[in-house]
DNA sequence: AGCCTTTGACCAGCG
DNA sequence: TCGCTGGTCAAAGGC
């Protein structure tokens, strides 16, 4: 889809607990601040933070992450490249909050599913939860894909794909050890470097290239662990993993599966012109697309009408209503929206009956700007971040209200690390 | 046995 | 040319 060729798209992330933004280094700031003015259309890194100005030494994402624990990503589309940054310690938004374990308890750790660690220090409380914004360039198809490359837990290659790692190293800069993995596929040249933080919590992946062949039958996967993907979840909740390379000791529950990127397809259909930000499809559609994305995998619930149907059963009637009902459009900047994919759908329609009230949150977004969030008592640091979500009836639409909230959580919810995804070398997706 | 991670060494690009 | 840095190699060891 050419039209989409110089676009990208975002993402969100939660920001690490044990991660201090305001220590980033000189080198990162210089970095981001690089890959803002890279942004074709600057008039996009405008949002709807106030004070950003008072960050003056970064750039956008840098500012806005300062100020409101964001790190807004940043493209560069010359690079071809983008990135999608999730966070949650081990799982892209859309199976994190599919998960029934992650859903079902606030306290639990959505990777073992057990009480959450809480962090070491409390550098976190003066963080926010991030959420999320998916930007994307190349087709839809693709970004389902990719975004599924996110992975999960701390498996490195949570992908479907099975990887090797081959080297770790410390970048400068960086404050955290670079892993690098290679595809173990014969001559498939794909590499991707991952960053951890010191939790083990993933906090960027950057991908080179893309696949050249399909992703490896499930339960065949040789590196079990270390690819062990939502795909590989069992419905019984217990994940396969503890092998090779994982180090969250994740324990997924999640009969829902490739839900999350199907909502992003959407989005992404969707996300042209002005008002596009603020429209999805309705139910039916969704469900037709849903069966379009499905594509390669073929992994679409048959049940999922379903689900979808006690989604909204139980968020009427027990879940907070704050992602409920309500129909307000965050001012937003107009942006070129090509390519647009959000989270934030995605993660509503994860909000299954176990959804904790802290999951409903997300961002919308295009290029790099923050259109809008929706973040409903997630749990940073000591802190619950909490804003009056709002979301169309259809359930799609989260949006922010005037003032977040923050209020004292246990630290037993906390647990959220930044992650961040970034592929390069888009040039081979294909069109649409 | 096969595949993985770990990790120090090596290489290449850049200023 | 040199030093820095990021990326890769490859031996060793683990599962």
């Amino acid at each position: 889809m050419t039209g989409f060729s110089d676009t990208f798209a975002v993402m969100g992330e939660w920001v690490d607990c044990s991660t201090n933004h305001k220590k980033r280094s000189k080198a990162e700031l210089d970095r981001e601040t690089s890959l803002e003015v890279d942004v074709k259309n600057k008039d996009f890194l405008q949002t709807n933070f106030q004070e950003r100005s008072s960050y003056s030494g970064g750039g956008l994402s840098e500012r806005v992450a300062a100020r409101a624990g964001f790190k807004v990503p940043s493209i560069n589309t010359e690079s071809n490249l983008w990135s999608l940054n999730i966070s949650s310690p081990g799982a892209t938004p859309a199976t994190l909050l599919e998960s029934p374990v992650f859903l079902s308890n606030p306290l639990l750790s959505p990777t073992t599913g057990k009480l959450s660690s809480p962090p070491s220090d409390h550098k976190a409380k003066d963080e926010f939860f991030d959420p999320t914004i998916i930007g994307v360039e190349s087709d839809a198809s693709q970004v389902y894909e990719q975004t599924h490359n996110i992975g999960l837990g701390g498996a490195p290659a949570d992908d479907g794909y099975n990887w090797r790692k081959y080297g770790q190293k410390l970048v400068k800069g960086s404050e955290y050890p670079r892993s690098y993995y290679k595809c173990t596929h014969p001559n498939c040249e794909v590499k991707k470097k991952v960053e951890r933080s010191r939790e083990g919590h993933i906090t960027e992946i950057i991908y080179a290239k893309t696949h050249n062949h399909p992703k490896p039958p499930l339960n065949r996967r040789s590196g079990i662990g270390s690819s062990g993907t939502c795909n590989d979840m069992q419905i019984d909740g217990t994940e396969q993993q503890g092998l090779a390379g994982t180090n969250e000791n994740i324990e997924w529950t999640s009969p829902v599966r490739n839900y999350g990127s199907m909502q992003v397809q959407n989005r992404t259909q969707f996300g042209y012109g002005d008002a596009a930000f603020f429209k999805d499809e309705d139910e039916e559609d969704r469900t037709s697309h849903m069966s379009d994305s499905m594509g390669y995998y073929g992994e679409a619930d048959e049940s999922e009408p379903k689900r979808r149907l006690e989604i909204k059963r139980t968020i009427q009637g027990g879940l907070p209503t704050q992602t409920h009902n309500h129909h307000e459009h965050y001012p937003v900047p107009h942006s070129r929206s090509e390519g647009l994919v959000t989270a934030s759908s995605s993660l509503f329609d994860f909000q299954t009956p176990m959804r904790p009230p802290w999951a409903g949150f997300s961002v919308y977004g295009g290029e790099t700007e923050l259109l809008g969030l929706s973040i409903s008592g997630l749990a940073i640091g000591q802190e619950r971040f909490s804003m009056p979500a709002t979301g169309d009836p259809a359930g799609l639409m989260l949006q922010l209200p005037a003032e977040p909230k923050l209020e004292q959580v246990s630290q037993q919810e906390l647990g959220f690390s930044r992650r961040s995804l970034i592929y390069r070398d888009t040039s081979s997706l294909p069109e649409i």
